[in-house]
DNA sequence: TGGAGCCTCATTGTCGACAATGAAATGAAC
DNA sequence: GTTCATTTCATTGTCGACAATGAGGCTCCA
C-alpha cells in the first residue's frame, strides 16, 4: 500500500464507491481525520477526486459501522469513542473471541494450527530482541486475534468481529497511541492460548482467551484516569 | 397515487432515504420479495417512488445488514438463508445473548424488571386462554429477548442483535413460517430467565438464556430435514 | 447594550441524464 | 444442429444541477 495518500489508486477492478469507502475508513481509522471533527461531502468529495453519489455510499456504510455519525440536515462527523464504548466493546469481545477461540479449537486445521504457531513463534522472536515492540503491539497482537476469529469458521462470527468490531478497536488505538505495558504478559497469554488450540481443548481455549481480554480491559480501566476520553 | 398501497407514506419528517429504507426492510423481512428474488434499482424506485439516489443508499445499508447481497455491475438480489447461516447465528446469540441476561440482571432498573415480569404474566396467559398463539410465537417472543437485550444496556451488545442479528432471525421465521412446536417449554424457559433476573442472579441468568437458545437451534437443527434450504 | 426576528448562505437531500459494464439475443461459420 | 463471435440492450455506476433545510450573521428595536 504505497499510493499517495490523498489520491484513489488506478485500480479499476473495483468500483469507485468502494476503493472511496475503504479509503476513508483507513483514514478514519488511523486519525488521518481527526476524531470529533466535521467531514462536509463536498470537502470529502474533493478530496478523495470522486462526485459526492459515490461518496455518500461510502458514508451509509462507515455510518452503519459506527465510524461516522450523522444528524440530518446538519452533517456528517468521525466518531469519537467515549470510555464507555470502549468497555462495552471489550465486554461483547469477551463474549464473542472466547467463543471464537473454542471453535477454533475445535474446527481449525491442522494447516491453520500450524501458521498459528508460527505467527506465535514470530511474536516471541520479536519480543526477545527487543525490536518493533509497538509495531507487536499495535498490528501483531490484532493478526493474532484475526487469525483466531478466523479459525472459528463461523461467518457470522467473522463478519461480527472483523467486519465491524474491529475497526472501533484500532481506531482507539491509534486515537491514543497505546504501547501496552503489559506486552510480556500478553504474549505469555496468547502462548496458553495457542497450547490450549494445539490440545483442541475448546473449553480452556475459551477460558484463557475471555481471561486474556477481560485482563486488556481491566488494563485500560486502570489507565483511564490520564487518557482524555470525550467524557 | 397516493392510495398506492406501495408508495411511502407522506410523512415528511423523516429523509426520503431512510423512509425508503425502513420501507425496503419490512418488506424484505416479512418476505413481501421474495428471498432469492433480483430485484432491480429502476424497479424499486418506481415501486416506492422515488428516484435512485436514496434507494441505492438504502440498498448499501440493507446490504451491510446481510438481508441483501450485491454483485457489482450485475445486480442486487434478496438474501437467502442457509440452514448453515441459521445455525451460525444462533451460536452467536447462545453467546451474545447470554452476556445479554447476565447484564440485565445486574443492571436493570426496577420498572424494567417489573415491565418484564408483565410481559411474560401477558404471555402466560395467552397461552393459558390457547389464543393467538402464532402470534406470540412470532412476535412476543422477540418482545421478550429485545426487552432482555435492551436490559442489558450496552449499546454495543444492543446495536449488534437488535440492530443486526434480528433483522436474520425474523426474516428466517417468516420465510419458514415456523411455528414452534415447543411453546409450553420455550414459555416456561422465559419464567425461570425472568426469576433470575428478579433474583439479580447474572450467573443464572445466563446459564438459563444459553440453553434457552441452544435447545431452541436444536429444535431447527432436527426439524431442518423437512423445510427447503437454500442447500 | 442586549435580544428577537429576518436573511443569507453553505451544506445536505433529491433528481434526471449520461457512461460503462455484463448478459442475453442474433447471426454466421463449420 | 452446434458453437462461437458480435451486437444489442437492460442495468448498474457516476456525475452535475437543482431544491430544501438549518446554522450563523445582520439589522432593527426596546
Amino acid at each position: 500500500m504505497a499510493s499517495d495518500p490523498h489520491r484513489l489508486s488506478e485500480d479499476t477492478t473495483r468500483t469507485l464507491a468502494e476503493r472511496v469507502f475503504a479509503r476513508l475508513q483507513d483514514d478514519i481509522v488511523r486519525g488521518v481525520i481527526a476524531p470529533g471533527s466535521k467531514v462536509s461531502e463536498t470537502g470529502l468529495a474533493g478530496r478523495y477526486g470522486v462526485s459526492r453519489g459515490p461518496l455518500r455510499e461510502a458514508i451509509r456504510r462507515l455510518e452503519s459501522r459506527k465510524l461516522l455519525e450523522r444528524e440530518v440536515h446538519v452533517g456528517t462527523r468521525v466518531a469519537s469513542l467515549s470510555f464507555a464504548d470502549l468497555i462495552e466493546i471489550y465486554h461483547v469481545r469477551e463474549a464473542l473471541e472466547g467463543m471464537a477461540a473454542r471453535l477454533a479449537a475445535e474446527n481449525m486445521s491442522a494447516a491453520e494450527v500450524a501458521g498459528l504457531t508460527d505467527l506465535l513463534g514470530q511474536h516471541e522472536q520479536q519480543q526477545d530482541l527487543r525490536e518493533d515492540t509497538a509495531y507487536f503491539q499495535r498490528e501483531g497482537d490484532l493478526d493474532f486475534h484475526y487469525r483466531i476469529i478466523q479459525g472459528s469458521h463461523n461467518g457470522t462470527l467473522i463478519r461480527m468481529l472483523i467486519g465491524e468490531l474491529y475497526h472501533l478497536v484500532r481506531m482507539y488505538r491509534y486515537q491514543f497511541s497505546t504501547t501496552s505495558n503489559r506486552p510480556q504478559k500478553a504474549l505469555n497469554e496468547h502462548r496458553r492460548i495457542v497450547e490450549a488450540i494445539e490440545a483442541r481443548d475448546g473449553e480452556m481455549a475459551e477460558l484463557l482467551m475471555r481471561r486474556h481480554i477481560s485482563r486488556a480491559r481491566e488494563n485500560i480501566e486502570q489507565q483511564a484516569g490520564g487518557a482524555g476520553f470525550k467524557s
